[in-house]
RNA sequence: GCGCCCAUAGCUCAACUGGAUAGAGCAUCAGCCUUCGGAGCUGAGGGUUGGGGGUUCGACUCCCUCUGGGCGCACCA
């Protein structure tokens, strides 16, 4: 509809000689008093056009609402907007379209040809996730589903880092339990992994070989026992919230096949690298950054910054054409070293979007838990989603926006589990189905329904609600902002339940029933679709 | 000390990216079950958008400044 009224508004403009390079943008109103959709273009072109706001609005208005069956009406008001209604010839259209579409409705094509790539969670593999990766997984995987709904082709992608001194550490926290296990404990230093997760590694490692890895280093079959059993200890945590990613790229890959090597005598063809203090420094001073910094320290090991821009080169030699990094807050500061890096080699960085989530504050008891893993003070995942469900970790982790932080008071995720507004929102879902049930009990045929019978305010809100749905999923994959498709759903079924206790769906009438279970099925629909956007399930029955 | 993010109702957060009268949930108070699911609905109270300046037709939104919080500021990742 939007498109719609671009056109003839656009047209308007031009027949009436103001220039044409502005195009009028529209947005729906917060009053409901002031139309469907409104637009500020008068107020915008007034300077150019050399007329004022309100008088150059009248004129549009009257150009457009000329005979379209499916505007209403077009008002101008206040400073000069213009603001139209649509006609139930619009809305009856939108409800049908919804019902036809079926699971496909608000899919779109804006992303068509696109190759996407979204990289998250990304933890190496010390410990199990926990509450604080919670937020990036979720987001990240819903911010893929936003790109797949518009019609991007999606790579889910985990880079992770399996060598490295926490590595190191983490196979000899490993040894030293196993040892303790046969009896020749030695002390556990205070900056090893504490968790009881590698104590049953260990344990595992007992079971398995007895104490023949006496002797072993830790960097033997302690570390590799580690890593395989604590990611797929990773891989069944996100399962368990619907997130599977396709590609799990490793950084010592980079090193094997010379990336690396490659992209530190790049970078010194650029000029952009010097040597001072026996170590290679990127000059980012050159590239509007703070100050340099170090790629290969003086012991001839590269930082973790050089196999970070190597990475991302192969994120675009592999032809996507859509980038993004999802990240928590700390590593802010470093990415745009990569971002100026790239830029220097002479990639297109604007194909890059690098979302930053803000921490997840955990409070239990009225107190702030310090998230450590080596520690192994944190609250993982698991327990969340043993405490709440995987639904309400999922809703709550994109109920916010990122920018700001989260509070997750377990006491309250525990207690709210029954007034949490997922529930609301799936309450809808499944009372729509048991109403479906309960018409298909009695035999009721609603295939083909007179619309027109429908005019209560309960029933044209609900419409208004359903047919924003492909804009609203638009919006939100072109700002990666989930939470406004949540807001939107809590709105829609709310207007379910206005509806529902306002009109009574099956009567004895069957022209009105017809109609009405269209409403309803075209509800279940939007519903349905938007919890598969988010992850979460739309359940027949609760 | 420097950089990034943030501050909105008692609490947790929105506000479609500069639009018209700043909205939800929780909590509080008052109502609604002989009908398709009450995990629901209706209504009320609650705000100088942290303070101060500026930009313009118009500011929660942009700029400056102050206050208060978070995260960074490695030859760790």
């Amino acid at each position: 509809m939007k498109e719609h009224l671009r056109k003839t508004v656009s047209e308007a403009l031009k027949t009436m000689g103001v220039s044409g390079d502005i195009t009028p943008t529209f947005e729906k109103p917060r009053i409901a008093s002031h139309g469907d959709l409104t637009t500020n273009v008068a107020m915008v072109a007034a300077k150019s056009a050399g007329m004022n706001p309100r008088q150059l609005a009248a004129g549009i208005a009257a150009a457009v609402s000329q005979s379209d069956p499916l505007i209403e009406s077009v008002e101008v008001a206040g400073p000069g907007f213009i603001n139209f209604r649509f006609s139930a010839v619009y809305y009856h259209r939108r409800l049908r379209d919804i019902v036809a579409a079926g699971k496909e409705f608000g899919r779109s094509f804006s992303g068509k040809g696109i190759e996407a790539q979204v990289e998250f969670v990304s933890a190496n593999p010390t410990g199990p996730l926990t509450v604080g990766h919670g937020r990036g997984a979720v987001y990240g995987d819903t911010v893929a589903r936003l790109l797949e709904w518009t019609g991007h082709r999606v790579t889910r992608e985990y880079y992770f880092n399996n060598a490295g001194r926490q590595m190191r550490i983490l196979g000899d926290s490993v040894r030293l339990r196993y040892l303790e296990l046969l009896g020749e404990g030695a002390p556990f230093p205070e900056d090893y992994y504490q968790g009881e997760y590698i104590r049953d590694i260990a344990k595992r490692l007992f079971e398995k070989e007895g104490d023949r890895l006496r002797d072993e280093p830790a960097e033997g079959a302690f570390k590799r026992q580690a890593e395989n059993d604590i990611f797929a200890d990773i891989k069944g945590t996100l399962r368990r919230l619907g997130i599977a990613h396709d590609v799990f790229y490793n950084e010592n890959s980079l090193y094997e096949s010379g990336k690396v090597e490659a992209t530190l005598s790049d970078l010194r063809a650029k000029g952009v690298l010097y040597d001072q203090d026996g170590a290679v420094w990127l000059r980012l001073t050159a590239l509007g950054g703070e100050k340099d910094k170090v790629v290969v320290k003086n012991t001839g090991e590269p930082t973790y910054r050089l196999p970070d821009i190597a990475y991302h080169r192969e994120k675009y030699r592999r032809g996507f054409g859509l980038i993004i990094d999802v990240l928590g807050a700390d590593h802010v500061a470093t990415y745009p070293d990569v971002v100026a890096a790239l830029k220097a080699l002479g990639y297109d960085t604007n194909l890059m979007k690098v979302l930053i989530h803000q921490f997840v504050t955990i409070v239990r008891d009225g107190e702030v838990v310090k998230m450590s893993t080596r520690k192994a003070n944190y609250v993982t995942l698991d327990e969340l989603m043993d405490e709440a469900t995987p639904d309400v970790v999922r809703y709550f982790f994109l109920m916010r926006g990122i920018g700001n932080h989260l509070n997750f008071d377990l006491k309250l995720a525990r207690e709210q589990s029954d007034t949490n507004p997922v529930f609301y929102l799936q309450y809808a879902h499944a009372r729509i189905a048991s109403i479906i049930r309960h018409a298909e009990s009695l035999g009721i045929d609603f295939g083909e329904a007179d619309l027109s019978v429908l005019p209560a305010p309960e029933e044209t809100g609900l419409m208004k609600a359903l047919a924003a749905f492909p804009d609203t999923v638009e919006s939100c994959a072109q700002t990666y902002e989930p939470h406004r498709l949540i807001e939107y759903l809590h709105d829609t079924a709310g207007a379910f339940h206005r509806f529902y206790h306002a009109r009574r769906v099956v009567t004895e009438d069957m022209k009105i029933t017809a109609a009405r279970m269209t409403l309803a099925l075209a509800t279940k629909i939007v519903i349905g679709n938007g919890c598969s956007l988010l992850g979460i399930t739309a359940p027949e029955k609760m």
